[in-house]
Order: structure tokens, then C-alpha cells, then sequence
DNA sequence: GATGAATGAGGTTTCATTCAT
DNA sequence: TATGAATGAAACCTCATTCAT
């Protein structure tokens, strides 16, 4: 029985995206994803151009839906400390809704973030750019922007590769309490 | 013109670690390590049984090696901010005089770390311990130990992600105090 | 311009058993065998694992098949002499219509014949039992039923391999009178 | 320790015969060989040329060492079951004393019987000869020399293989009598 | 939309052999 | 005599990709 054309684009999209996370881009075959999808690996270039475009498409179409989903959190909140609740609130909703995107963005190693252009919405760059525009406004101290990103983006990266790796139980989004109370010490803010 | 055995075997470790954390375990091929060696691949085969266990010596042997110098630093140091100090500059002196090394330890994503068992000595291990220990001495509010060992090494690593890809300037080391601040607030220590 | 499955695998099938036979199982690479059938060698390993299972898939294949038509014949038949004769006519009709085959399967030292299972029907094994049961019966004299066996398969074997290298002219099957005599004056039978 | 020059030959001998013979030529490594001896490969260089004449000195040294003792067995003989009865023997004795020497010049397909020339000294050839000229005497029945060197050849060289895969107990010499009158019975000469 | 045979390049590994030591 | 690092070719096998069906 044919699947329709949008089920086995999702799978496809599933099953690459979970191998690449499992065993990292270059060692994932297409043979392997077909495998996983269970069609043939002729069927997946019905859908993909190659293997290059689709981790480009998987991580770039996630990517970028991250960033504008922290744009708007952080634009809809007033103060740096509701600003940065609401995107570490986003962090933790991805991880939790699809932990393998999530760590196919912001933790694993491909070569896909080489290949992320300047104009591009960027998570990290969002992050950053909120905490320097804090720092402008002297909501915190001023400092080195791209260290306070590093540190309050460390704060729910590294959770999420413990998550990952069992150390931590899921949902992740429980740990969004002590997640924030952690950021808003590091930025000497007031708790909420 | 035959090298000394320890010459080419050193030559394979640096290219090997640097080809891993720059293309990836599965998109370097002993060829690329061969050739940035100046060996032919065969040659590589006189100094390690394979490719997995060429990536699990250099793995292993750090780790345990980071692990080891980590054990002694906090054993050294009294109270939980002098044992947290002593082991962020561990791993900031690991970064800056070895950055492919550190990469390929705590950063990259190979297959390494699912073959860590648990008797080999563990840097994410001891951190918890450390964590885990202050918790129970009451040096620090108690909690998840696992939650507050991510958070503190979130400080180091997600810093050092950010010196790979250039948003921050080498060495790390001077980062160690404002690190050292960061870490301090987050357990509600007062400062040094 | 893909063939038929069923022809390429049959031309995969020939061509591995002629070099086999002619070159030796370990001094025949599968660039040989894909060079004889007229394919790359990625092509072989759609129709067969590898080269281990392919001569074990070729060597089980002609064991089991030959095993069934001794069987066959040995069953039809009534008395020792009768048993024997249509066994040989077996063997020499294999010789005859596939050397190569019969070389493989019987003459040839690869290391197949030590994967054979006990529960295997056997050609020797056959032969042996014809001969232990003709002993039980009193039809010939009691004796060691693996010795028989043996000098009644020599007259066979040895024989094939004088056919190999040229010694005895083809097709060996106008040796079957000779063959069938000598086997009966080991026995002690009468002539036919 | 150092050994003896013509110890370590000796030694690479008895392995590497010992090594074609259970792996096959082609399958078998000059690492292989150099693991059994105990030296490395290097040294295997200082005493053969390399793997194909350290093969051929194996197989022609052997090869014409035999055909030499049955020549010497056949000559000293009155009469063609004498002759016979000493050179079959002359095979049994080789078996006992040296059954992998045995199995890589009678039993195993490597390529080197091709490299026999028709001026060497030819175990199979002697046979053949002592069977056509008993023929020329009228000692036999007049008939195809090849087919009968061929059947009495069979009777000691499937015992052979027999005794190699376990199917009969070892000496081989014990089976003598029962070879010996096998062999008078096909030559229809009277028993001994 | 999917299959499956095929390709050609390239993967990891092993080979026989050489040579400075 | 022997070692052991090294080579260059070739081993087996897998890769991403194509295409007739």
C-alpha cells in the first residue's frame, strides 16, 4: 500500500533526522534511512535532491523556525529577564517536542552550521543580541555579549545534553524553575 | 625515510584529533589522516588496529587524563568554591593548550562516550560528585546534584563552543573570572 | 542496462565457480568475478553478501543437491552392486555435465567442507552408509565401512581428477563400465 | 635468543606447508606464516625469495623427493604387484611420517602442478609408467594405463583424505593389507 | 511514487615486499 | 639474521546516486 506523498516526506524527515543524531551525519548511509523509512533507497530522491540537501533542508527549516519563535517570545516581553524567560521557556519546548531536532541544531556536529549565512535568523545570534541590547540599556552590567550568551545559553544547553545522555529525567520543561532562577543570578537580576 | 615509531604515531594522534573535531568521526577517512600524516594509509595500520580504535585510544586516553588531573584539583582545594575554581581552570587550560583535544572530549558527537563504562574515571562524573558531596555538607543548597553539575559545566563548555566558532577570543583563560563569578552565583556563594 | 535478476546472478553463479576451481577460492578476487560476468563489483553484492556467502551459497547448494539424487538412486535401487552403480553414474554424470561444479564440490580444498553440519544430507556420507548397510546385510564382507567407502569413492574422484589435467579424455561417463567393474572386484561381487 | 640459520628455515617450512594446506595457498599470508614461526615478515625474506618460490620449493622438493623414493621402490620390485605393493607404501609411509607435505602434494589444488615440467620427475607418472609397461608384459589386461593408474591411485589417495577429515584413524599404514589386496583385486592379479 | 539493478568512486583494511637499522 | 616502519597495490565492501521499469 503507497503511502501519500507527505507521510513518507515525514518519515523520511524522522528517520534522517534521528540518524544523524544517533550516529552522526557522516556515518549515517542512505541506505540506512531508507532502511528506517522502509522504502528503497532509490524512493528518497523522489523527495530529497541528495543527502547533503536534505540535512541542509532538516537543519535549516529548524533553525530558522527556532529563531523566529524566539524572536517573537522576545519580542512580546518587556524587561531582559522576561525576555529570557521566554526564549529559555522555547529551548525547553523544543527539546521536549522533538529532542532530535533539537539536538540536531544546537549540539551536535555537522558541517551545516558552516554553511549558515550572516542574513540568516540565527538563535544564537538572537540570544546575543538581546543580551547586548540589555547591556545598552544597563538592565545588566555591561561586559563582553557574546560571554553572557555563551553563559546563559549554557544553562540550557547543557541540561539538555545531560537529558540526552540519561542523566537528567524529561520533561525538561520542569527544570524551566531552577533554569531561570540560575540566569537571573548570573545576570544579577532580581528573582521573579 | 622511516620516522621514529613515537614520531609518526604523535603525528597520527594531532592529525587524527583535529581531522575528527573539524569533518566529523564518519566524514574523515584514513586516507584524509594518512595524507595530513604524510604517511600512506597502510602505514597508519602499524600504529593502531583501526579507525574505531585509533578514535577510542584518543578519546579514552583524554578523558581519563582530564579525568585524573580534575580528581587531583578538587581533591586539593578546600570547600566547594575552591574545588569548582580548580576545576573550571582544569578545563580551561585544557581548551587553550589543547582545543581539538577538549573538542573531541566534551563537545564532539562520536560514538566514544557510549563506550564509557563506569569504572573509567569521568570528568562529568566527578563534577557531580563535587556538586553531589556540597550538597550533603550543606555548603550549598540541596537539590538535584545532576541539574547543578549541566548548569556549572554549561558555564565552560557552551563558552568554549563559542571560542570555536570564533565569538570569542582565545585564550579562554581569561574568561576564568567572570566564569568564576558566574559559577559562584548560580550556588549562591559569596564572591572570592 | 540492468539484466534480469535471475541471469545476472546465474552468470555470478558460473563465473565464481569456474574461478574457484581454476584459481583457487583465496587467489580469486570478486574484481575477478565481476570482470568474468561483465560487472562492476558493487554489482555482486546486490545478489550476495559477500564472497564467503557466495562459495558457501554455491559449495551447500551442489552439496545438498548431490546428496539427494545419491539418495534418490541408491533408494531405487536393489542390492549393494545395483546401489553402487546407480551412485557412480551419479558422480560421473555431474562430472560431465559441470566440471566445474564437480571440482568444487569434491576435488577442490576450500574451507567450506568445515561449515557442513552433521544434519546435512552428505555425498560422502551417503556413500558410507550404502556400504555399513551392505555390511549388515552380509552382502559384502564385514570391514571398516569408512575404508570402503573411501577406496570405492577414489575410483571416482581420482579418476575426475585425471580428467582435470588431461589425463583421461571426456566425457568420463564411457568410463562407467571400467569404473563400475573395478568397484565390483573391490567388493568381491560378480561382474554385472 | 637467535636460532640457527636452518633452524628458522626449517621451521618457516613446516609452517608454511602446514598453513597452505589447512588455509589454502591464496588465503594464506606471509604474516600468517611469519606468526607461526614466531619471527616477523622481514625475516621470512632472508631465507625465500617470497611466497610463490617459498611455495614452489615446498612442492618441487617434495614433489620430486617422492617420485625419486617411488622410482628407487618400483625398480628394486619383480613384477607388477610388487612394484605396486612397494610404491603404495612408499604413499602411506609419506602420509604417516608428513601428512601435511602429503596433503599439498597430492591433495590440495594450488597452482603449482602446472609449473611441473614434463622432465621432472612425476610421482603420477611413475605410476602410470610401471601400470602401461606391466600392460606391454601382459603381467595386466591391456587397457587405458591412465584410468588404471588412476584407480589404483584412488585407493590410497581417498583413504588419504578420508584420514584428514577424521573418517579414518591414523597410522594410515595399518590400512596396507587391505589397500594392497583392493589393488591386486582391480588388476585382477591373485592375492598375496 | 516506488523499485531494484547497476555504477563508479571511495571506504577500511590487508597484501607482498623493501630497506634502514 | 632479524626487526619494524613504510610503501603501493590490491583486497573486500559500502557509498551516494541514477534510471529503466
Amino acid at each position: 500500500m503507497p503511502r501519500s506523498r507527505s507521510d513518507t516526506r515525514q518519515r523520511i524527515r524522522d528517520c534522517a533526522l534521528k540518524l544523524f543524531v544517533e550516529k552522526g551525519f557522516g556515518s549515517t548511509s542512505m541506505r540506512d534511512i531508507a532502511h528506517c523509512v522502509g522504502v528503497t533507497e532509490g524512493a528518497l530522491y523522489r523527495h530529497f535532491l541528495g543527502k547533503d540537501e536534505l540535512a541542509w533542508h532538516l537543519f535549516s527549516e529548524g533553525f530558522v523556525g527556532l529563531a523566529e519563535r524566539l524572536e517573537r517570545r522576545q519580542a512580546a516581553a518587556h524587561g531582559v529577564a522576561a525576555k529570557l524567560d521566554g526564549m529559555l521557556d522555547e529551548f525547553l519546548a523544543l527539546f521536549d517536542a522533538d529532542p532530535a531536532l533539537f539536538s540536531f541544531l544546537l549540539l551536535a556536529q555537522h558541517g551545516q552550521l558552516d554553511k549558515v549565512t550572516a542574513d540568516m535568523p540565527n538563535p544564537v545570534e538572537i540570544v546575543r543580541r538581546v543580551v547586548a541590547e540589555a547591556m545598552e540599556r544597563g538592565e545588566i552590567a555591561a561586559g563582553n555579549a557574546n560571554l553572557v550568551a555563551a553563559l546563559v545559553l549554557g544553562l540550557v544547553l547543557q541540561p539538555a545534553t545531560f537529558a540526552v545522555y540519561g542523566r537528567l529525567t524529561r520533561p525538561l520543561g520542569l527544570r524551566a524553575p531552577d533554569i531561570r532562577r540560575a540566569c537571573r543570578r548570573i545576570l544579577d537580576l532580581p528573582p521573579s
